[in-house]
DNA sequence: CGTATATACATGCAATTGCATATATTATCA
DNA sequence: TGATAATATATGCAATTGCATGTATATACG
């Protein structure tokens, strides 16, 4: 599981990066971000869902606000937090990711696994991943 | 699959790193090199065997030697090479990590998933990953 | 209230990484 | 054979990471 794992997620930066694209993290947080709707989402909740640390989210999310992707903005009910919204350009981006993203997913798994075969295998991660929102 | 294996990942180096053992990536090298028993590997060998990078490779190798994990030597067949050896004290550490790595896995698998899911997770991993020995 | 503690997020610094490229050696082939 | 390409490994440098800690705000509690 670790070898497969680490090749998907290496074939698929590399994808992106041949792309121009950012890496995959970005997509996590975008797609967070898009997934949570009107919710805004501060980033102590995108830590929870994408199983960042704490300090790597700091810094991404100033990265993808540089960018243009997200906007950060200090909360009024809670003035130590900040809330994090994905701009017009972010869920461009996100788009364009996942039509590269997908693809491979797509391609990968189709090529290797029987549909059977894929609905068991999503079972079994659901059994073995972290709640999404502990 | 990403979340399960990235939280995977994240706990237990987090746990090797609490008994102050070495990351993971060391005990793939550690072991890799056990598996080869007689037949001495060269750093080419162990990229491909442990998916990591030209470049990761050569420096985890300088440190593990460092460390008197391994012992590294010029090939006099190709005077290009190295081969890798792993010392007795590389032999314990590798132990050690096991004792360590394996109870967390047995644990956190044992604790998610019945005897038959384990096997259907062994196959589809199998399928999916790409061949040990390329 | 006022002080201690906990939470949310940011950041300086040293270590590690990835990229590009260097070095040394071997293989190819006109 | 000599020039050219390919292979095996190492490394300088800039970017990124992890750790420890900093700052600011919020909560708890005597």
């Amino acid at each position: 599981m670790m070898r497969a794992s680490r090749s998907l997620l290496a074939d698929i930066d590399q994808q992106l990066k041949r792309q121009g694209l950012p890496p995959l993290e970005w997509y996590d947080i975008l797609w967070e971000l898009e997934r949570a709707g009107a919710d805004t989402l501060r980033p102590q909740d995108l830590e929870q869902r994408t199983l960042l640390a704490q300090y790597q989210m700091s810094r991404v999310l100033g990265r993808m606000e540089a960018a243009g992707l997200i906007t950060l903005a200090k909360m009024e009910q809670d003035k130590r937090g900040r809330t994090v919204t994905i701009t017009a350009e972010g869920s461009r981006v996100r788009a364009t990711m996942w039509e590269c993203y997908g693809t491979f997913l797509r391609t990968r798994f189709d090529g290797a696994l029987e549909p059977a075969q894929l609905s068991s295998l999503s079972d079994l991660m659901a059994q073995l991943r972290p709640d999404d929102r502990p």
